[in-house]
DNA sequence: TTGAAAGCGCTAACAA
DNA sequence: TTGTTAGCGCTTTCAA
């Protein structure tokens, strides 16, 4: 069933549409509450800025002409001239936010930001390069205070050349080897191995793991944590049973797919994120696979709604809201203070055990 | 199971730190390129801006100047001067990027700002007034070139005196009504009455409504699709039945449960939004209610992974993705050619049937 | 085709 | 305590 009622027609003009056509977005300035008040820019900046060396009564007078103006001092002429001083804005680029764990760090990040009074230019990069170097080039041209942003292998040289620019950046959810700059990562390498070896403890020998791309850090860790694993209990993996996807539900269902479609199929598969799972989990459906007495499954990042999914899906949590936080607030101390030594962290992830295995 | 490994000692100091703070981000300007390849700024200004008012040779020299000093013209500068042009950039302000129907039109809008080389400052409101206000500030004090946001009944006022400004703003997933402002919405009364028109054809009289604020202009109309299929069928409703939640998983819980632990329950629920269904669906797991025979259940808002949730989850449908690009291109449209007749689009919403009902 | 100079809205140094 | 003024990086007349 489709129920259109989509109408182009539906277009009204009005006097709104030719209001448009003459105001020039209309903004008073500093010259303009300096004339109704009487005084002169100076002082009048000095009232905004909320230096002391003003009269209670100037002040006074002042702030009526500003609220009688409804003056709105312009970010954009401050961040020109005040070279030193905080813009109070953040770039943040993350691949995609309809990715709930990009969501979630970006909101980690935001709900910081706006507690200190600073807004997000925000930005989908899809791990694509043409992309990220735009955005990059928008961070400077906009001259945010600092960016936050998950680097992959091919941006990283990109990144660098900004870091280099002196313009403080926060690595997140990935890393950067080598390069001395303030990073927030999850243990991927525990949290994976930590995923296998459960599998192990359960009695599966063939177990499965569909791997993120090679070109993301936490993709590499988190197949370096399911090869220790293995290696751990003396167990051998069949490399026939690792494959390499791209991150996204679709190469989740495909490569689960093929998983099960083998001779001799695995009885446990490890997603290496929430996506692929999710698609995983579809195939298993599909072929009217019982989970977990079939193929037992087991993701990496937790959903909000890992709960109600058929079955109750096993995981390994990422802290990601605190990754957001705490690579927003790392970056906000290294505007404050930028002799401050280089962060590395590390967060915990966590296994939660649903019903998928 | 808990594995831990963040730790605060794991923080080095390096050559890098020190070098922050000397450098503060070292950006050419205008100058600086006017100086190396020996023509003034205006000239320079002109290669920038692709005028054809310069020769092909002073144009090559420019630009290889620009090149070797790693040249980026400021975006902020050329806000401040520049009135009458465009900037770029776009505000947007969201309740919260983490229900993936935001995060949806987030994406949407996202893209066609790319495609012509915009960015977005994007916010979360919580549909809080006072960050609603703060972010709409913001928008100003930033010069964007419009706004981007759903506005709701308190925070009306305030995004009419942005309008007032002479800033165009485009209005998605809600109204403001009486106002001759750019909306794109989706029927949502037509949307709330095909879900239940469909629960009716079912059979269930005994239909329970977790509703949205009435605060929101599109929970008001899915309120009166609700009640307008009942006057179609000639049903009686019980006002018993109609509960109000705010749009969160945890009143979806909440209000699911009163409803079911009723003396006489209904057989039916339909749930307002994505997050309020995905909590009714808890709150009838817990009770070990069987979907759909003791209870059916509907949502408002597609899931990504409706279809594998337990059971797979019927819906209506929203075209966010299009909620999103139909609001930017509105946007930019009013930017290319402010006389444009304002719009108010209503996209359609689909009754998607899955295993709930 | 190029350059000089004014000025966007603001901060900050200096003077009064 | 207040005002004058220079200048942030750029666009845009106006002259040359």
């Amino acid at each position: 069933m489709r129920i259109t009622t989509r109408d182009p027609n539906n277009v009204k003009t009005s006097l709104t549409a030719a209001k448009y056509s003459h105001s020039l977005t209309f903004m008073p300035s500093l010259n303009d509450v300096a004339e109704l008040s009487g005084y002169s820019i100076a002082t009048v900046s000095r009232v905004i800025n909320g230096s002391d060396k003003v009269t209670a009564s100037t002040r006074e007078s002042v702030e009526k002409a500003m609220k009688s103006l409804g003056y709105l001092p312009s970010r954009v002429a401050r961040r020109l001239r005040q070279k030193g001083g905080l813009r109070h804005l953040l770039g943040v680029i993350l691949p995609n936010i309809q990715n709930p764990f990009n969501a979630e760090i970006a909101r980690g990040i935001e709900d910081i930001a706006y507690a200190n009074r600073f807004a997000v230019i925000l930005c989908n990069s899809d791990d694509k390069y043409e992309k990220e170097k735009f955005y990059l080039d928008v961070m400077r041209a906009e001259s945010v205070d600092g960016v936050i942003l998950p680097p992959n292998q091919e941006s990283a040289a990109a990144v660098l050349e900004v870091i280099e620019t002196g313009m403080p950046v926060v690595l997140v959810d990935r890393a950067i080897r080598g390069v001395q700059v303030d990073t927030v990562e999850v243990d991927n390498v525990i949290g994976a191995k930590a995923a296998t070896d459960h599998l192990i403890q359960l009695g599966h020998t063939r177990i499965a793991m569909i791997a993120g791309p090679d070109s993301i850090s936490n993709s590499r860790q988190r197949k370096r944590g399911f090869e220790k694993a293995f290696k751990n209990a003396n167990l051998p993996i069949d490399p026939e049973l690792v494959r390499t996807g791209d991150y996204t539900q679709d190469t989740g269902r495909k490569l689960a797919a093929d998983l099960l479609d083998l001779p001799s199929r695995p009885t446990a598969i490890f997603a290496s994120n929430n996506f692929m799972a999710l698609g995983a989990l579809a195939a298993i459906h599909k072929r009217n696979l019982r989970i977990p007495e079939d193929v037992a499954l087991i993701g990496f990042d937790d959903l909000p709604w890992a709960e109600t999914l058929d079955p109750p899906l096993s995981v390994i949590r990422q802290p990601a809201y605190e990754v957001g936080q705490t690579a927003a607030q790392l970056l906000l101390d290294r505007l404050s203070n930028p002799e401050l030594p280089i962060s590395k962290l590390r967060l915990s992830p966590e296994l939660i055990l649903r019903k998928s295995c």
